[in-house]
DNA sequence: AATATTAAAGGTGTTTTTACCTTGTTTGCT
DNA sequence: AGCAAACAAGGTAAAAACACCTTTAATATT
């Protein structure tokens, strides 16, 4: 069965980008742009007047509701609506965290328009699309052993915060205050995300945190 | 005089925006693009070819030559073909350094296409672009204390690439032994930055470095 | 009830980072 | 030639970051 039109839905913060991906995206004859919106809130407005959209390509690093959050929220409330990551970096636990939450296909910003089109296509076919990207960082997901059995990380809610915290001036002294905890116990946050990540200190664990989205600058 | 066309050229290293971009700009019937370049070193062999252009809109974050960069050496090579600088953020400081390299407006990603439009003609006609955000930056830094007296920050290329090195898992001792100078000169560059930039820790200079463009991630 | 797990916190020691002060050398300026 | 500015580098000391090992209390698990 072939999809008459495909209706989109664009997601991102920058509107010179959604304005240019809606313009780009009019020119192929079987896609239609249904609406845009500049982030998770605006999104979940949008979806509710309008909700028969096909695939939604969403971008991940938006303030206020990012792309994870986004993500989750429609699979837990419009699970037929197929979502694309639109992203510019292609972390392999970024993809793999994107796809967990619900995506069905992955796309760097790099891509061309055309890639971009079978992409859309191959979600509404197949239910998934899956490029090279994609296929590598499942298959280093599964082969990581700096994950849990089930191929994941996992922070706790004060692991997060602490992470936050590290992208600041503040010394653990501080942090720890900040926290309302004992300086011992912010050392153990510190041990354990190093340990689990493979990070050797403060800078590298808060270059990681960026790269991956857990830490907004 | 109103220019029959605006012949503009495109750099940015997104694919994805770069047509998008263009296809948005193809709408209006005043401007064309000209061509479309994935980075400085693209930017360089196409103008090369074709040199009459009017405008470019230059993306700031790229890989290998980046938009501060191309825009010094455009100003330097073709000082005839004005400069739009398209970037995802505000920072004060960034602003001030692409205006410093030659650029005649500074646009954010964010803002809408009739708004880039505006610019592309302001620039043509007056020569330069100037909204809130470029006005505000500008007495910002005249007013600033943290700079030299001509309301810049200048670094020295050592002091760059030690920033640089700072976003890393590297000790002092392994930057100076990967730089070939002593740890204590690494020390002098760490104390420079510190000072002038009224930062209190290695993470704190990355987090500043980061936002402003002087590392990449 | 006994056992395992986990989070919080303490102890101790090493390395790294940071601060401040000083010196020699080069560079450029007048 | 004389002087100032800029850069590389050394000394020292305190603070912060990091590593490793242990203890306690609260939660599960069985």
């Amino acid at each position: 069965m072939k999809p008459k039109t495909a209706r989109i839905a664009l997601v991102d913060d920058h509107t010179l980008f959604r304005n240019g991906l809606s313009s780009l995206l009019s020119e192929f004859t079987d896609i239609e742009v249904a609406f845009e919106a500049c982030g998770g809130k605006e999104l979940q407005n949008k979806i509710e007047t309008d909700p028969e959209i096909d695939v939604i390509l969403m971008d991940i690093n938006m303030p206020v509701m990012d792309g994870f959050e986004a993500t989750l929220w429609m699979t837990q409330h419009y699970p037929l609506v197929k979502i694309i990551a639109l992203s510019m970096y292609d972390e392999d636990t970024t993809i793999i965290k994107m796809l967990r939450a619900g995506a069905c296909g992955y796309v760097l910003k790099e891509s061309t328009p055309s890639e971009l089109h079978k992409a859309i296509f191959s979600v509404l076919e197949k239910g998934y699309y899956s490029n090279d990207l994609v296929s590598a960082s499942v298959i280093k997901s599964i082969h990581s052993s700096n994950n849990n059995g089930a191929g994941q990380l996992v922070f706790s809610d004060k692991e997060l915060i602490f992470m936050q915290h590290c992208a600041s001036e503040l010394t653990y002294k501080e942090i720890a205050h900040e926290m309302g905890v004992a300086v011992r116990t912010v050392d153990n946050y510190r041990e354990a995300l190093f340990s689990r990540l493979d990070i050797k200190s403060r800078v590298g664990l808060v270059l990681w945190g960026l790269k991956r989205g857990y830490i907004k600058l």
